[in-house]
DNA sequence: AGCGCGACTGCAAACGTGTGCATAATCCGT
DNA sequence: ACGGATTATGCACACGTTTGCAGTCGCGCT
């Protein structure tokens, strides 16, 4: 008849909830998992519930995970948290897991391969259920070890050969398609390309867009127009671009892998006194914070990155939810934001149409030979600012 | 004599390793830990490590947990990822941690109480073995609360008056001295303050260090030119700076609480027609990235975000370690960053000698006013410039 | 020889849940 | 009224570790 603890200190066990409710502690399990309480009479389940909210019970994932091996974790690997990009995912990634109950348990991996092993690793021991992997090594170990021993992988932002892992990313093809489009309705026909390292699928994937777009244009992929970076930094886009300007000068825009090397291309123009976009366009990708307020504002596709990190916890959520849901592989559609870093190819001395690089507050600006989706790209450009703010608002 | 059990599957436990090594699970609990193995003969805790090794044993996190009541977790509460200040203290808390063995449990707050509440429920319920609180709302419920019950906490970003609980924060008082200073050289005597919201904290020890370094120099502060911003965002930015404007015009430099407020007040200015610096000095705080690729580049006071959250992490794992460690409270030193934003103070008329934005690649640009401690600020820039590409160089 | 002591290790009980199995209670049909 | 089916709950073990307690063994000392 004496309780056995009293369990004055720390949070209510389960026994605690089934003393008060007059039953076992197993009773009490059952009706407290919405998956087992039909198992148990209405009224009994009503008393113990009532228990446990007196009480405050909490359920104890520890020991629950002892039990089951299910931790309601999902692994997040990522590269580099600093870099806005991946916050951005990352964010997005835990919006979407919230509303399960589950919990991201992040690491930075510098894309270096035993760090990412360490993570992996670790994460695995504290029995995460599943990985969301925001690395974009294109080759990578996680695929072929451990997926087909039954671990739950999630790619973001990179994506496989095989269809067998269900994965997120941009539409790199369209948003290079969206890029070459725009400079060849400016009139420029000789279209560089400072591609990203060729080891990430983004590098790869937006290269092999390049190709395609140049050729659907009918328009020529000279070969000493493109050169490869071997990251996605400030420092090799000036690399590169000055390659570039150092072999020829007959290009008259440049498409980059992204906004940081698009960021170097400034550098190399300026250093060489050439002037953006007067003497060469150039257009960058991801849209990153605070792009619109560079000198020139940079023109460049933007990816959903919040919506790729929701998306894959969606996805995440479907692996977890059914044994046998197929590995969807979905691509997110991006837009051109149309700034002030393109501008109409040069007519051999009539530069004074486009010598200022605009006047509004935010340095927006509307290319004047554009006609059909600008106005649209620029809305929807409007719309990415408020989001922007919104997410810097909350302090500092 | 047979097994109990042959555990195929899964990874090897302490009862796999006993049995090869011929030992009760006790003992390879007493070897495997380097606390307790000088309670185990040398020779059998060597052989408990073969087998472990020849195993490939890992310990249990959540066994280990349920069993301590410690997870080697430690709750981050941080109000928005996608602000890059964050990611960075984020990044130095994780590698601080890392050392040690302690993995974070990131949750994003948005400042928002409930979600605050909630985060911090589910991680105390997931028995983190503490907190590290880089929300800087000035009164908390969880200083109240939580840490008289034992919980330990450590503040980072902003400190409470009670010496009882350990914080590390940049030293905003000399940050914004320097900013005074630097502007009271360049020949300014009306100086203007846009102020954060006086409920977080920064916002708040700015303002506060603005009218004491305005004191210093025996500069007078008008009430008329401080105006309060509700968020530490551009649009907010904007608007005070336009309420200052339409107010008056006799100031010639601006004092922003931090970045993003005085980037609105390039726009408020720009809208009025008015030119930075040549018109009017402006001043930010943090030294985000890219800011010195703004138009202009600007001039701003560099906090060590990096290194707030690596302190913060030392300062957790001293309150772990020992129940009694005295509850320090640290504050890392700032540094002033000359950038093309501030100018000396036009002489009415003679402007020239201001007009240009700067020649550098990256817009560096050493205000010619400035004599004893511009140089070494600027190397300290440079050495901050290395660091943010090398942190934004893994991936796109 | 007997006693005490230190060094070492086995034993078993926790930590809080989940769940298969057994059992008790209730109900229904003939 | 009784057997079997259904329902509701108790019982006990397992998950993998840690740790207080007790037991074993060897050794030195009187």
């Amino acid at each position: 008849m004496a309780p056995r603890k009293l369990s004055l200190a720390g949070p209510a066990t389960l026994r605690d909830v089934a003393r008060v409710a007059g039953v076992h502690p197993g009773t009490v399990s059952r009706a407290l998992n919405p998956q087992t309480r039909g198992l148990v009479n209405e009224r009994t389940a009503r008393r113990v519930l009532e228990a446990a909210e007196e009480l405050g019970y909490r359920p104890n994932p520890i020991a629950r995970g002892l039990r089951t091996n299910r931790s309601h974790t999902i692994g997040v690997l990522v590269p580099d948290l600093m870099n806005p990009l991946f916050a951005a995912v990352v964010r997005g990634i835990e919006d979407g897991l919230r509303e399960a109950g589950y919990t991201p348990l992040i690491a930075n991996t510098d894309n270096d391969a035993t760090r990412e092993r360490v993570a992996y690793e670790a994460m695995s021991a504290r029995q995460v259920d599943g990985f969301i992997a925001a690395t974009a090594v294109r080759d990578h170990w996680l695929l072929a070890d451990q997926v087909g021993a039954g671990a739950k992988v999630v790619l973001v932002n990179r994506r496989v050969d095989s269809d067998a892992i269900p994965a997120v990313t941009g539409n790199d093809h369209e948003g290079i398609r969206l890029a070459v489009e725009h400079l060849a309705k400016l009139g420029h026909r000789r279209i560089a390309h400072v591609a990203g390292s060729q080891a990430l699928y983004t590098g790869w994937s937006r290269h092999r867009g390049f190709l395609d777009a140049m050729r659907a244009r009918r328009l020529e992929v000279d070969p000493g127009l493109v050169v490869f970076s071997d990251a996605f930094n400030e420092r090799e886009g000036a690399r590169c671009c000055g390659e570039l300007l150092d072999r020829r000068r007959d290009f008259t825009a440049i498409v980059a892998g992204n906004d940081l090397l698009a960021l170097g291309c400034y550098d190399a123009l300026e250093e060489r006194a050439l002037r953006c976009p007067e003497g060469v366009s150039v257009v960058g990708y991801n849209d990153m914070p605070f792009v619109e307020r560079f000198r020139p504002p940079l023109t460049t596709v933007r990816v959903p990155h919040y919506e790729l990190g929701a998306t894959a916890a969606a996805l995440m959520l479907e692996q977890l939810r059914s044994r046998e849901a197929p590995p969807r592989q979905l691509e997110l559609a991006p837009e051109l934001v149309i700034r002030g870093s393109t501008a109409p190819v040069a007519d051999t001395g009539d530069r004074a149409t486009t010598r200022t690089a605009g006047k509004g507050p935010a340095g927006q600006r509307r290319t004047e030979g554009e006609s059909g989706t600008a106005g649209e790209t620029r809305t929807a450009r409007a719309g990415k600012a408020d989001r922007n703010t919104a997410s810097l608002d909350t302090l500092q």
